[in-house]
RNA sequence: GGGCAGGUUCCAGAGUGGCCAAAUGGGACGGGCUGUAAACCCGUUGCGGAAACGCUUCGGAGGUUCGAAUCCUUCCCUGCCCA
């Protein structure tokens, strides 16, 4: 695809709303433009939904624009009410000093900073040090009440209550892109969707006080064709940290996602070229599996590596390569191609214990299957647990060093879809 | 600061002295059907226990009572109206 950068992105669905599309067009298309984004210091690892900018930023990286990453520690100290419904729980300044610097850690992965052209910056720096009295005079005076009362953004939290830190915080990231643009002549800065009303009041403000023009551009706030956030399972989040969610479990989040949701995907978490996303989206039935598997590894290698998205993808293969659908005894895990049992999550046990006998709802449980032991007994009773592919049909029965394959461990299922290894040790 | 309405299990939301581990809906999970989809059907959904049964929950702390999520006192928090 010829164009520009800004038609690939936006045909890879990145774009929610630009202020003024053809300057963006064109500005990216003639010169090298300084954008940022901006990262909350909420938690010490980002999430799948934080890609959507990561990904972005990515795209313009490699069209030869300049990037700044900021992790907003001192924003963070005040909540963003944007499109929220509650206000964030306060936090300790400490903690979210550290979790910036986490994440600060976790996007160098992606976009490598160099201090020239990905630059990484913690908003505190500049907003904790300010006067209060001065920013009131300097930066408060430009905001109006009226307008912002009037913003969709916080239409929610008109009803159900809005404290004056929060209200805050739009001229906080308004200066943030007024200061960007002072220091490194940033031009254009982008955002989850719920950021429009935020990014508009820092072009504002920095044609008020510098009379000159910035761009805002926004991505589409994703949600899965359920309906769900991007980014969230029932369990919580979908962690880029791989010790808070493993490189295998990001790999099964793609392959699991819904059919629907597969063009969407690969074009936004992936770089594989639209034409290749073309002919995958276009695959029917089981042909989709494909697709999603490619989706997977891709997205898995971009965050984790490459090896560790390839020991994930033999995982998988050993987990689900030639299973009987009824869940019945099968070829053993391994034996289909490409699948490595050795790649499993596994966990070792003491020989000791496996021959005094180990109940199944204590191992489960252990691992991490099943969160309680009622809930695994609940499970066995509904047919939920296997070792070995075979169903456990009583609550009484002992996991034993009988239970052990040839290969020499035990696996263990929780439903379908979650697998655990377990080798006996000592 | 004054008046009013509220804080219930993941969420929403019933319950207003024992029949309440707590209705109903959503979500989630398991089973069936499948393609490691969706939709649909069935079941489950505090913790421990093989079970009998026990234990901990209804904003916090006390109290009344044989017995409280339900009554009283007090504290904290939220929304609305007035200032």
């Amino acid at each position: 695809m010829s164009g520009t950068v800004y038609d690939e992105i936006k045909a890879r669905g990145f774009v929610a709303q630009v202020s003024d599309e053809d300057a963006v067009r064109k500005m990216l298309d003639a010169e090298k433009v300084t954008f940022y984004v901006g990262f909350d210091s909420t938690a010490t690892s980002l999430h799948a939904g934080s890609l959507v900018p990561i990904m972005a930023m990515v795209h313009l990286r490699r069209a030869g624009h300049r990037a700044i990453a900021v992790v907003g520690s001192g924003t963070t100290m005040v909540g963003d009410p944007s499109g929220k419904t509650e206000m964030r729980q306060m936090l300790e300044e400490t903690t979210i000093r550290a979790q910036g610097q986490a994440i600060l850690i976790q996007l160098a992965r992606y976009l490598h900073f160099d201090g020239a052209d990905a630059i990484a910056v913690d908003n505190a720096d500049w907003l904790l040090p300010l006067h209060y009295i001065h920013f009131l005079r300097d930066i408060g005076r430009h905001f109006s009440v009226n307008r912002m009362l009037a913003a969709e953004a916080y239409k929610l939290r008109l009803e159900k209550g809005l404290t004056f830190i929060e209200f805050n915080y739009q001229l906080l990231q308004a200066y943030d892109f007024l200061t960007l643009y002072r220091k490194y002549h940033c031009t254009l800065q982008m955002g989850g969707d719920d950021q429009w009303g935020n990014i508009l009041a820092g072009i504002d403000l920095i044609r008020r006080v510098e009379g000159e023009t910035a761009q805002a551009l926004t991505f589409p706030l994703l949600t899965t064709a359920t309906g769900a956030k991007m980014g969230k399972t029932a369990q919580g989040a979908v962690w880029l940290d791989a010790a808070q969610f493993s490189p295998y479990d990001f790999f099964q989040y793609w392959v699991n996602c819904d059919d629907r949701d597969v063009g969407r995907f690969l074009r936004i978490f992936t770089l594989v070229p639209l034409d290749e996303i073309r002919r995958l989206e276009a695959l029917k039935d089981s042909g989709i599996n494909e697709a999603k598997r490619i989706l997977a590894f891709e997205a898995t290698k971009i965050t984790h590596g490459e090896l560790e998205a390839e020991k994930a993808r033999q995982a998988a293969a050993a987990a689900f390569g030639g299973k009987t659908a009824g869940g019945s005894i099968g070829a053993g895990p391994g034996s289909e191609s490409g699948g490595d049992i050795n790649a499993l999550p596994t966990t070792a046990v003491p020989r000791s214990r496996l021959e005094a006998g180990i109940s199944p709802a204590g191992l489960f449980t252990e691992v991490g299957l099943t969160p309680s032991r009622r809930e695994a007994k609940r499970m066995i009773e509904q047919g939920g647990l296997y070792v070995n592919d075979e169903r456990i049909d009583s609550v009484e029965r002992l996991l034993t060093v009988k239970d052990l394959g040839p290969d020499g461990g035990m696996l263990l299922k929780a439903g379908k879809k979650k697998v655990h290894r377990i080798v006996p040790s000592g």
